[in-house]
RNA sequence: GGCCCUAUCGUCUAACGGUUAGGACAGUGCCCUUUCAAGGCGCAAACCGGGGUUCGAUUCCCCGUAGGGUCACCA
């Protein structure tokens, strides 16, 4: 890192709006802007824009406060514009004495009364009086670290509003300011930001601000290559984490959407994206969200945890079943343990299993399976008769074994497999694990004897030796 | 529509003028195997089009095309 270069600290900022939760597309902003100022021992700062006051709702907040915390960004300072006003209003007089703005004596037309009497509208309760910046109308030049340069003729905005009144910034001052006050010194932000750059830059420079360096990043797509939206099924983060998402897995692939350290590793812990992380090399184009890849990310850090971890976890997800709590079914710390690595062949994320319960897949688990003893037998030249035999020696070779035997299904199996392999594996060890199971499809008859352990497994045989009879 | 941005397998991407265009997810085939998974090994799959520049363009420039973003007294 080149830290004798840098004599300015760098400080970047997320700044979202309590408008609605907090999304991917947000995380990945705030992340970048972590991974950005942590990479050069800088700061980042948590700036709430909530100027509008009819759409920032506490609970979306709050939302945002929670996602962040789950995934473990820590800011170093947090703002909240609601609480900043007589800052602004400090700046708004300023230009409006330089004569930089000025107050503006709006029409309200029949147009804006019809508008307004629409809740739908966007443009609802148009003021008489409003502040506009008095807009110098030249062409703004900047350098962004992503796109390179970027030219905008600013005239036909016009002299645009900065704020409704005095204490009513908007949205392009109060971010101009902060970023101002705040030391800001690289903004990231989103791609769709990138049209407001031009007026925070004219505002910026009325106001006698350095300015900052801007980042602007791709935006995240959904499938039809549109702009993520709620409506196209995104899903804030406090919902991946109650679906029992890793945020480190998390991390590492939004990390990955839209950068990459240029060589093929792909998974990095946080510190790592931290020495890595250049916005230098972010994509340029937007990227489209892929669950699938996600759930196979979650997937790989799953198995690098270790079993006792996975087995508290995955514990709520069985118990958030709809089946399980029908039946008022319940699952021991044990159990839980020798079900780990059935779980981890199976499932991507822990969510995986309340859906596998509702679906009836982990019935074996509660209790005696009920199943029709036709389709215990093998194959039809096996019989009923030669299976009922196979019943009888591995139930003689269970019941002499020690407890200890079935601790794992290495041991299980070592009982069995010289027996099954003589009589033809298929025919003796599916009936087995039909017998456990009562279904066509289950985990290998090894794991769940241990997973049911001695006495309930060598009651389902027994059972299904009756069965035959 | 104006302005702005973007363009490599279906998706995420590597390549920074010279490669059989590499990897990953998904897909598919085979192996393993008592079923299902998991796993192993393969296969298939891309440089948007046209002009330049150059000995040589996926790569640099221009045009076209396509996609996206944005055009509020929202953020």
């Amino acid at each position: 890192m080149n830290k004798s270069e840098n004599h300015k600290p760098i400080v970047t900022r997320f700044a979202p709006s309590p408008t609605g939760n907090l999304h991917i597309g947000g995380f990945r902003t705030a992340l970048f802007n972590y991974l950005y100022a942590k990479h050069f021992g800088g700061k980042v700062v948590l700036r709430i824009e909530d100027t509008d006051r009819e759409r920032s709702k506490p609970e979306y907040e709050k939302n945002i406060h929670e996602g962040l915390e789950w995934l473990g960004l820590k800011f170093d300072e947090t703002y909240k514009q609601s609480e900043r006003s007589a800052i602004y209003s400090q700046y708004v007089s300023k230009l409006i004495a330089e004569d930089k703005a000025y107050v503006s004596k709006e029409e309200i037309t029949a147009e804006d009364i019809a508008e307004a009497a629409d809740p739908k509208a966007k443009g609802a309760k148009k003021r008489s009086e409003v502040i506009r910046f008095r807009n110098p109308n030249k062409v703004i030049n900047f350098y962004d670290i992503i796109r390179g340069e970027i030219s905008v003729d600013t005239t036909e905005l016009g002299d645009f509003v900065i704020a409704k009144g005095i204490d009513e910034p908007l949205y392009n001052f109060a971010v101009v300011v902060d970023e101002f006050e705040m030391g800001i010194t690289h903004v990231i932000r989103g791609d769709d930001h990138i049209a407001n750059t031009p007026r925070q830059i004219l505002i910026g420079a009325a106001l006698g601000a350095h300015m900052p360096i801007y980042a602007h990043l791709p935006l995240i797509l959904a499938p039809d290559k549109s702009k993520l939206s709620k409506r196209k099924g995104a899903r804030s983060l406090t919902e991946y984490r109650d679906d029992g998402y890793l945020p480190e897995a998390l991390t590492n692939f939004m990390a990955m959407l839209g950068w990459n350290p240029g060589t093929e590793e792909e998974f990095f812990s946080r510190d790592e994206l931290i020495k890595r992380f250049d916005v230098a090399q972010v994509q340029k184009a937007g990227a489209v969200y892929n669950e699938e890849k996600l759930r196979w990310v979650n997937r790989e850090y799953l198995k690098r945890k270790p079993h006792v971890e996975i087995a508290t976890a995955a514990r709520p997800f069985f118990e958030r079943s709809a089946e399980f709590q029908k039946n008022g079914w319940s699952i021991s710390d044990g159990h839980m343990m020798k079900l780990v690595p059935v779980l981890l062949d199976r499932i991507n994320v822990y969510t995986d299993i309340t859906k596998m319960v509702d679906d009836h897949e982990f019935d074996y688990l509660f209790g005696q399976p009920e199943y029709d003893p036709k389709d215990m037998i093998w194959r039809d030249e096996t019989g009923p008769e030669r299976t009922k035999e196979f019943f009888e020696k591995v139930l003689e070779i269970l019941e002499a074994a020690p407890e200890e035997s079935f601790k794992d299904s290495e041991s299980v199996k070592s009982l069995i497999w010289a027996y099954a392999t003589d009589m033809g594996r298929g025919a003796v060890l599916w009936p087995i694990r039909f017998a456990l199971t009562g279904k066509m499809k289950s985990p290998d008859p090894f794991t769940l004897l241990t997973i049911l352990g001695k006495k309930e497994g060598i009651k389902r045989l027994k059972h299904a030796h009756k069965l035959l009879a």
